[in-house]
DNA sequence: AACATGGGCAACCGCTATCCG
DNA sequence: ACGGATAGCGGTTGCCCATGT
């Protein structure tokens, strides 16, 4: 027996919103907040919607600092290399572009960006091949497995197809507590009152900046760290400074996107870090020496 | 002008994670 | 420790509109 609904269908409206129930929504809300119950606001608003819906709306549409469209490339390029460096998290992605929404940027990659990449990348499979497509070159699958090591859908609801690039299956158990614990003094450094020169950052990162607790047996990359860390941990690859193969869709076909490197690495690093001294330390790091054979954290480390 | 087709987007569905008693 | 309730997430669906025939 299945978990009970979390409200009766049948008797509460569903289908597209009318301006009556945004407008209950958004007064109800800037009023009185959610309340931490999203189930029981309908009510209290006075709207005949599912919690769940009201919950949608108000994230995707209604809230006050949404940006609808719109795309700048500097947007495209983030979107792509984080799609490349942790696939389909599209709340992780959207977290890292202020005013967009992670049902937004879904959306925004599965109807425009993913053709744009598609067509750059059989474009560039045509000259680099004489003209021969190579075997499953376009496909989903074939760009995922032509991705770089990613941490793609590290939870437990990763898809059998996503599993073919996952996180936990490029790299071993040791490799990912090793990068944890790297990551998790990185993370500390966003909050650290004054970050070391660039040339003491691996050194003393550990020293201003607590480590967090260890995590639970089983669980580093995909709890406590994994959201917030794993795509910090790529910020070379995201940045395409990586070690992406020629072939690459994104590392490759995306080069066009991605060029333009050095002169977006503060703008991008200003997304990544909440702490502008961490971020300006970032930025001065330096980034274009080649990774190391684990392909881990060659730039925090 | 009428119809067919395809793209874009909002909303829904079903699942897992997390919280809380 | 356990189980129910809720939040959050990603995949999918379906509607609307623009464009082509």
């Amino acid at each position: 027996m299945g978990r009970a609904p979390c409200c009766d269908k049948t008797s509460v409206k569903r289908g597209p919103w009318s301006p009556e129930e945004d407008e209950l929504l958004r007064s109800y809300v800037q009023n009185h907040g959610t309340g931490g119950n999203w189930i029981a606001l309908p009510h209290k608003a006075g709207l005949n919607r599912c919690g769940k819906s009201c919950r949608l709306r108000w994230l995707n549409y209604l809230r006050p600092d949404i940006k609808h469209g719109g795309y700048t490339e500097q947007e495209d390029r983030i979107i792509c290399s984080l799609y490349n460096s942790i696939g389909s998290r599209w709340s992780i992605i959207a977290s890292k572009l202020p005013g967009r929404t992670d049902n937004d940027v879904k959306n925004y990659w599965n109807t425009k960006l993913k053709k744009k990449a598609v067509a750059m990348h059989s474009q560039q499979q045509q000259h680099a091949s004489g003209g021969r497509a190579r075997r499953g070159a376009g496909t989903p699958q074939s760009q995922c497995a032509s991705m770089q090591p990613s941490p793609a859908s590290a939870s437990s609801a990763a898809s059998a197809g996503d599993a073919a690039c996952s996180f936990g299956a490029m790299y071993s158990p040791s490799t990912l507590q090793q990068a944890t614990a790297v990551l998790a003094r990185y993370d500390g450094a966003a909050t650290a009152p004054l970050p070391p020169p660039p040339q003491q950052q691996a050194s003393s990162l550990a020293e201003f900046s607590p480590a967090p607790p260890p995590p639970p047996a089983g669980s580093a990359i995909n709890s406590w760290a994994g959201g917030l860390a794993l795509d910090d941990m790529f910020l070379p690859e995201l940045l395409g400074i990586g070690d992406f193969p020629p072939g690459d869709i994104f590392g490759g076909g995306f080069a066009p996107l991605l060029q333009d490197r050095a002169s977006s690495l503060q703008e991008l690093a200003a997304c990544y870090f909440p702490n502008a001294q961490a971020a300006e330390m970032w930025t001065a790091a330096d980034h274009v020496k080649p990774p190391p054979p684990a392909g881990l954290c060659h730039s925090l480390t």
